[in-house]
DNA sequence: TGTAAGTGGTGACCAAGGTCACTGTTTTGG
DNA sequence: CCAAAACAGTGACCTTGGTCACCACTTACA
């Protein structure tokens, strides 16, 4: 039985008999701008990172944790709206897969699901307004501090094995600034670097 | 009786008896960061404006219209817990106070409620992101214009009375740098200047 | 095992926008 | 009607971060 807190046993076996578990690689895109959906992806196992992008500039914008949905799949599904962000997984994920039309019966008859989906988006608006403050009030050396602590709670490592690319794709900015950054860091005893990973201090 | 798209009369009838109906001067704060609260606006007529703001400054978020409520107050009230962002009336408006431990109910109870709050918080999840991809991929002289179209568009005056000095605040910026741009966009036929007031062409 | 691809380091330079200082004009309230 | 406050214009300068051109090192895999 899937583990999902705060849902009722009823809801839990119609969601099991009714949904696909799927597994899916890490580094695989499950959703892109523009693209329209009919299904609900709710994560068991891995992470999946939510970003938007315009012209090779991406800006990460979440995490989409085990017991997490995703509320852009919701909407767009439940509106028949296009997508606004991309997805990926980051890990190796399992991802149970809800039938919208599922759904949209389930949140009227469970109001624990109704609850969880409120919950979510909820969520996302506090981690975008997050971004949004991080964006306009912060400067590059703390957003990539906050990046990388993030990034260590998240994935439940340190050291963490990443490029300075990549960084520099989350952060939306280049490669060169990020040398940049973290050799300033690593000045300051808050990183240190060993090959192709970072470590916080 | 109230005006609001898409709602039973059942539940108009019980939102009239149970909410307090107030005028609100322009420029009144009506909720600021940190603040804990016990009711659920829901604005009637007028125009509600909210920011995010950190030491003196500050970035226009999003706009609460006529019909539509305010997904922060939404989610602090219900889960006690504060706001992270301000909300100041724009113009005198007239706003419907819902009563937190009632509206718990009415979402329950009523579909069409529970609708209207998943769509303002798809409305707001759009707004943020928007305000996102403007942050991240446009330049000034684009951000400036497409404040100016939607504070058009929203306000539905044209031309605009207003300053430097607000439009500066509004876009998280400094005065000199409005100047700067509007003379810019004023050259090349985008905008015109009167005293202390902008219309697009 | 050698080569291509990926990665990191660095200096020089550039562009956008923020800051400062100061001026003149407009608006407002007593 | 006048003084104070708010507003707008502008040049000089600074800071942050983006761009470019390289070079050197590591890693993967053919």
């Amino acid at each position: 039985m899937i583990k999902i807190p705060n849902l009722s046993l009823a809801l839990k076996t119609q969601i099991e008999t009714n949904s696909a578990l799927v597994e899916i690689a890490a580094e695989t895109e499950i959703l892109r701008e523009g693209q329209y959906i009919k299904v609900i992806p709710l994560v068991i196992e891995g992470l999946v990172k939510v970003f938007t992008k315009h012209e090779d500039k991406e800006l990460l914008l979440y995490y989409i944790q085990p017991s997490e949905s995703c509320v852009m799949s919701f909407t767009a599904s439940l509106k028949n709206e296009p997508s606004k962000v991309f997805a990926i997984t980051e890990e190796n994920s399992k991802i149970l897969l809800l039938p919208v039309d599922k759904v949209s019966h389930w949140i009227e008859e469970f109001p624990d699901l109704n609850n969880l989906f409120f919950q979510q988006y909820n969520l996302r608006y506090s981690d975008l307004l997050e971004t949004i403050n991080q964006l306009l009030f912060d400067k590059l050396d703390k957003r990539l501090m906050d990046y990388l602590k993030e990034k260590v709670k998240v994935t439940k490592k340190n050291p963490l094995k990443i490029s300075h690319r990549q960084i520099a794709n989350e952060l939306g900015t280049a490669r060169e600034v990020i040398s940049r950054v973290m050799k300033k860091l690593e000045q300051e005893s808050k990183v240190k670097q060993f090959s192709n990973s970072v470590e916080i201090l």
